[in-house]
DNA sequence: GTTCTTGCAAAATATTTGCAAGACG
DNA sequence: CGTCTTGCAAATATTTTGCAAGAAC
């Protein structure tokens, strides 16, 4: 499915910094951060218009946003298999990487008394493959 | 446990800060945010020094840090139980209370090839049950 | 043509750093 | 007393908002 695609199933308009953005997050096997997509579009929109497509993609379900720490955030994209049940994510600690992760499964249960489970979101932090590696090396 | 033994534990400088901000999130059931553990001191340090405080007991694993979102982070004492795993919390959607969970299990399997496990977060969000209460008023 | 989106400037917020004064041990 | 911590001021960084010009449909 390619980008216009996808704004016009979900209704909204087509401009080329949503379409960049789409393109750019289905494209990538790792989740961007903001500088990283602004990067990859040469720098061509404002980061107040970057906020406001994020923010109207995440909405809609098109991306979705990993917040790893305070200042690292990333955004993917939002393959909605995973969507119902939440989503999990891999942060390589050694270059921190992001990945979306589709085969971790959560226990479902044991929520306190008459709580209500809506979604979860899973962070797991370990090494990828590429850094796991580096370490073999001479 | 009192703060000040927590303290000495850790070879760290018994300073009323410190104190103040470990008895707070030793007392709360609920995680707290720096205005929520401000106040409860009565306003009475810099939120320079707090931020610095929380630096300093979270690389002690005295507290940990729980990144809901952008705009809010909440801190709870951490129970070095649940550390060695991980920790799982719970987001209340309505209320926005967050508070520690330690009946989830992850199922730990199944990350991609070479990966190596650390440690996970879980994020579980939903509604908690005074929420869920006002529900069934009138 | 109407409505939604963009870019710019500016505000609000969160977090970090340098430095001198003060507290801890 | 030497070292670590605090408070203040200021620097960074992030995110949000108002508004007029421009694009989408």
């Amino acid at each position: 499915m390619k980008a216009n695609e996808v704004l016009n199933h979900h209704h909204l308009k087509r401009t080329s910094c949503r379409e960049g953005i789409i393109d750019v997050v289905m494209s990538s096997d790792e989740a961007l951060s903001e500088a990283e997509i602004r990067d990859r579009l040469q720098g061509c929109y404002d980061r107040t218009t970057f906020y406001r497509s994020f923010k109207t993609l995440e909405e809609n379900k098109i991306i979705h946003k990993i917040i790893v720490d305070n200042n690292l955030v990333k955004y993917a994209f939002d393959s909605s298999a995973l969507s119902s049940l939440g989503h999990a994510h891999f942060h390589c600690v050694e270059c921190n990487s992001v990945r979306c992760l589709n085969t971790v499964a959560l226990e479902k249960a044991s929520l306190p008394q008459d709580y209500e489970y809506a979604q979860a979101e899973i962070l797991i932090r370990g090494t990828c493959n590429k850094c796991k590696k580096q370490h073999s090396k001479p």
